[in-house]
DNA sequence: GGAATTTATGAAAACATTTGCAAAACTATT
DNA sequence: AATAGTTTTGCAAATGTTTTCATAAATTCC
């Protein structure tokens, strides 16, 4: 019955086809326990007759809520932060909030024109990426009022409540553990650092970590090294070409630390007897991969979850009941790639 | 200056601080060339000075399209996906949309309610993933007239215009493949088909080339495994602990193929001389891993981008020159994992 | 069986915008 | 300086809902 006159289905030929008034039909939606059981049917089956469906639009401009969430993430591409919103979206979907998405691959510029556009949109709440970002945006999400999380990173003292991991303490545990197991020789690589605070907190207090203990990484130990597994296949490849290694390498993310497991295993090198190869992360894979990867959980799902939670209670309780921070601690987690030194 | 009064800044409260009439703002944004430079300029001032930010809101209920596209998926915890999505929301992003994004976990009925959803948003268009979809979902769409892209895979005759990758050819690709050098004692490994048109096209096409080419594969040589490189690491572990395996692996998608070359490292097997593995998709990672993946090439990135680009068309034109198919076609990539028989 | 409640419904205003039409303000032309 | 033509602007209606207030209908009470 797909006929149905082709009368742009609003609320007022929903009302004329059950013959009730328009606000009745929009109580129907609103506040059913108001209207009569025998009117509810009525227009129960005007509903599906017409095949009316609401429009939120027209809501939203009465101040309602618009039922979305903007989620703004650095990119989709790195499937930490995949699984990050996939958990942030189901969360936020059992409160009925359909979520907005949208990356800046790590320009602030794009960062704040994207708010604008979820602004515009009139989102119910917003959701960033990182602690840190551009002082127009948290001005522009000042001015207008709304809630929001800042997600995958924890600091105390956020400007928004965080949501996440400390990125201090899950570098200060992998470079504890490498310690712990006598390494002195250690190597390090890391993503650039460019609009990325997650990365800077990781490298800086590794190397803090390290020289507290009287270690300090050479010039030639230290990679930047973008963020893919064979930028890192390559880079630890050419490591391992020289006469002298490290016995431990230390990155700055489970993708460059399976690069490096892949650029050890083509240069013929076993790890961890050879040499030491620990990651932060936890991601996907790191756990199946040959050698089992030592690393850092950093808890994306749950994350992704308790953010969600955070920015729903932050909306529907309507600023008296703000969103709060959650510390989601990250976890030092123990496999094959990392050994004590020589053997 | 976050003081602007905070007279919840409308259109009318500009035009006042411009002394305008609101038409005019509203000109401003939508026919900026009507105004003369002068009454531009002090808009242009106003509307900095308050802090106003369109409503989408209120424009969309005047026919207006609302800017946004909504995009489901299975999951975004499949990394294939997350980079489909990305390359898609890149694209339409060029045009000023802005994705609605929600994922139904190939449960059907949910698939239904988000629809809905993005209906009640009134997005300017959707995107499903996959061809396979409930007959509802079908009707839903036509009775809203609005444009649609199924993405992900082709099929020259699809209900709606499709924008991926033929996956029969894809199965045939790598059945020949493995038939051409020279195996026939071959496994299978796919994952649960269930709401799943991919995997159940790979899998039947596999089998019937394999067929014609006199091969069958035993019962206890056909795995069902979630998607999941541990999963499969434990099946094909378990595989080879028996007597008797076959030559070579053909796995449904890259993940268990990953998990199956781990499973032979870990069983102390070589690849590919005592077994071949193969997979379907060339995930990130599958050419970096060790033995590089032999694979057939889904280009992800490619049918995302495309994808946008065929729905804003669709968008755009308004029906007068709806959105089309495009076939991207998989292509075999050869590397290190699949060798000829024996050795 | 009518008054007093309670419950159910409708009319109209409100929400933030856009747009057709008409008026006002300019320019150009003579 | 008056007219015609053009450009710029404002008014008011329209968009699809929700909500307040008022009224009509149903129920309860004595």
């Amino acid at each position: 019955m797909t006929d149905k006159k082709h009368k742009k289905a609003d609320i007022i030929s929903v009302a004329q086809a059950a013959r009730v008034s328009a606000s009745t039909v929009s109580r129907y939606f609103n506040h059913p326990e108001l209207l009569k059981p025998a009117t509810r049917k009525r227009i129960d089956s005007a509903v599906r007759r017409t095949g009316y469906i609401r429009n939120r639009a027209a809501q939203t401009i009465h101040g309602i809520r618009s039922g979305t969430i903007g989620v703004m993430i650095p990119t989709l591409d790195h499937a930490i932060f995949a699984e990050v919103v996939q958990a942030f979206s189901d969360s936020v979907a059992e409160d009925g909030f359909t979520i907005l998405l949208a990356s800046h691959g790590y320009d602030l510029q794009r960062e704040y024109a994207i708010l604008r556009k979820f602004l515009e949109h009139r989102v119910d709440g917003v959701v960033l990426t990182g602690l840190d970002h551009d002082e127009a945006v948290f001005q522009l999400i000042d001015s207008q009022k709304i809630p929001c999380v800042l997600m995958w990173n924890y600091a105390a003292g956020s400007r928004y409540p965080s949501v996440g991991a400390d990125n201090e303490m899950a570098g200060r545990l992998i470079a504890e553990h490498v310690l712990s197991l006598g390494h002195r020789d250690i190597a390090c690589m890391f993503p650039p650092t460019g609009g990325n605070d997650r990365a800077v907190a990781r490298r800086d207090v590794v190397l803090s970590t390290l020289e507290k203990a009287g270690v300090t990484v050479p010039d030639q130990w230290m990679f930047e090294t973008v963020y893919s597994i064979s930028a890192s296949k390559r880079d630890v490849t050419a490591l391992l070409a020289h006469d002298r290694w490290p016995t431990a390498l230390i990155c700055g993310n489970d993708i460059l630390a399976t690069g490096a497991l892949y650029g050890a295993a083509a240069s013929g090198l076993n790890v961890p007897s050879d040499i030491t190869v620990v990651g932060i992360g936890d991601f996907k894979g790191s756990s199946e991969i040959e050698p089992a990867l030592t690393t850092v959980r950093l808890p994306a799902r749950r994350i992704g979850r308790e953010a969600g939670k955070a920015l729903v209670t932050g909306i529907i309780s309507a600023g008296e009941d703000p969103a709060s921070s959650l510390h989601c601690a990250p976890e030092i987690i123990l496999r094959q790639s990392s050994g004590p030194i020589s053997g």
